[in-house]
RNA sequence: CGGGGUGUAGCGCAGUUGGUAGCGCGCUUGGUUCGGGACCAAGAGGUCGUGGGUUCAAAUCCCGUCACUCCGACCA
């Protein structure tokens, strides 16, 4: 057979992106949708992807000089309610539990949504002097956020994340910890998910509740659509006052500390399948990939080849490669699709005809070309290869990425750009209705503020005088 | 919350003017295969979402209800 009737079991990525999204997410078993309407079910194969990004960003955090700590699930709702902003933008969407024990609880006691509140009420408890700044923890954990419309990891009730909670005794060095956490996660997503991102500061329309000032990362997918894929915020001492975060400092007078928060979650698996898949379903980096090289016996049933294929997997996991031979009774076809479907960077087919010339067939997700490669020194020729498939991939979103974004001067160029699947940089005069403006005409939002503007420059959508460039773009 | 759609085997679906349930894939067993989703044979699997009504007879007609889904609205 052909690939057509592959083709028929996962929707047509051109045609129908959310369709096609969809059926790679349930079709590579990544997840299932859980009991629970808005909830899903991270199988092996996701979560594998979900712990290689946990080890990779760990190492990041810890050369920071973050450490990890664990708070507790639930929070009594009136620490929410400490800070004005933060409880207006979270109570919509936070689930509430009422009795336990068999009885009615005295106060309800809210599921995070995130872990501010908490965090805060600690640190005020843990932070004396100024000693005991700064003070820099990370924590993995869920959180729950009632979402009215859900997609598999884009928007679920309940997601894994990271978030980092640090208090500092000046602003500018928590400004500094902000975009320090910025820039580490910019580097994550290039150089381990291979996904260039946007980084800058969001318009106050879009910042997170209860922050000064948010700083988003910002993925093109590959229908021209942005997903913000991590926040790093700078809260000021909005939260240090909300739950007296005190210190004496140097001076001898009690202080407030400056707060600074940052995250990223299970929705950039969602990112890295948009922006790298393709027809035949995921296209994984190496780096995150759960099975970096697949090894297919052919003929497996003539002797010696399982053994060959056996041999050969031991050699690569030696390395520290993730290998795996897929021993099981099907056909070789059968297993190319599965595997390129699931997104495996390399497949090595070994056969009695391999065997005789002492050589392996060696096919690429990412661009698909078979080639042929001697078993001596395989490992290190694999090795070599696995780092060649991640840098091209990055080298191949970033091309797309850039061949996409545009300039435009009015709602219309606005509009026709994000029509045509970019990115749209336009001045901007930085009011609110202008912004708005531009959703009700283009269903585009303000991404990031990606510089100043020029003096001269006026604003796209009203034509005063522009404050800031600023990228729009439809986002998920 | 507003508008549309769908509920029949694990998945995808068909089921005509009401007549007692079917197809493809998958699954099980045996055999032949194996360099791009193999083939043959024999099997297993269904209170037709749910409650009521009409009828000799309901997957099919009527009323209610629940679930899912798409499009809006919402989305730190």
């Amino acid at each position: 057979m052909d690939g057509k009737q592959f083709v028929t079991q996962i929707a047509d990525i051109n045609d129908n992106f959310a369709q096609w999204y969809t059926d790679v997410v349930l079709k590579t078993e990544l997840v299932d949708y859980g009991p629970v309407k808005g909830t899903m079910v991270i199988r092996p194969y996701g979560y594998a992807i979900w712990e290689n990004i946990q080890k990779d960003m760990d190492a990041r955090f810890k050369a920071a000089g973050s450490k990890n700590a664990y708070f507790p699930l639930l929070i009594p709702m009136s620490f929410f309610t400490k800070e004005a902003e933060h409880v207006e933008g979270f109570a919509p969407e936070v689930a509430v539990v009422t009795h336990a024990g068999g009885a009615k609880l005295e106060e309800p006691l809210a599921i995070r949504p995130t872990s501010e509140t908490v965090i805060g009420t600690m640190y005020a408890k843990w932070i004396q002097s100024y000693r005991d700044l700064p003070v820099i923890m990370n924590q993995w954990c869920n959180v729950m956020r009632w979402e009215k419309t859900t997609r598999p990891f884009l928007r679920t009730s309940e997601f894994l994340w990271q978030e980092g909670h640090t208090v500092h005794a000046s602003e500018d060095e928590a400004m500094e910890e902000t975009i320090k956490m910025l820039n580490v996660y910019k580097e994550f997503f290039e150089e381990t998910l291979a996904i260039p991102v946007f980084t800058g500061r969001k318009t106050d329309k879009e910042k997170f509740a209860g922050a000064v000032a948010t700083f988003g990362l910002e993925a093109m997918m590959l229908d021209g659509k942005s997903l913000q894929i991590g926040t790093s915020h700078y809260l000021g001492q909005n939260f240090s006052k909300a739950f007296d975060i005190k210190f004496l400092d140097k001076d001898s007078t009690q202080k407030f500390g400056y707060t600074t928060s940052w995250g990223t979650s299970t929705r950039m698996i969602g990112g890295i399948i948009m922006a790298h898949g393709d027809q035949r379903g995921l296209v994984l980096p190496p780096k995150i990939a759960p099975v970096q090289v697949v090894i297919v016996p052919i003929a497996a049933h003539k002797g010696g080849v399982n053994e060959k294929a056996k041999e050969l997997e031991a050699q690569l996991l030696a390395q520290g490669i993730r290998a795996e031979v897929d021993t099981r009774d099907m056909s070789p076809g059968w297993k190319f699709n599965e595997w390129e479907m699931k997104g495996v960077p390399v497949r090595i087919e070994v056969g009695p005809r391999d065997i005789e010339n002492n050589q392996v067939v060696i096919f690429r997700r990412d661009n698909l070309e078979k080639q042929t490669a001697s078993m001596d020194n395989l490992a290190l020729s694999v090795k070599g290869l696995l780092d060649e498939i991640q840098t091209s991939l990055l080298i191949k979103s970033k091309a797309n990425r850039d061949g996409r974004v545009c300039e435009a001067d009015s709602l219309n160029g606005i509009l026709n750009g994000v029509e045509n699947k970019n990115f749209v940089k336009a001045n901007w005069c930085g009011c609110r209705e202008c912004e708005d403006k531009v959703k009700e005409f283009a269903q585009a939002t303000a991404r990031v503020i990606d510089s100043d503007a020029t003096e001269g420059e006026v604003c796209a959508i009203c034509g005063k005088p522009a404050k800031h460039k600023v990228i729009f773009a439809r986002a998920y």
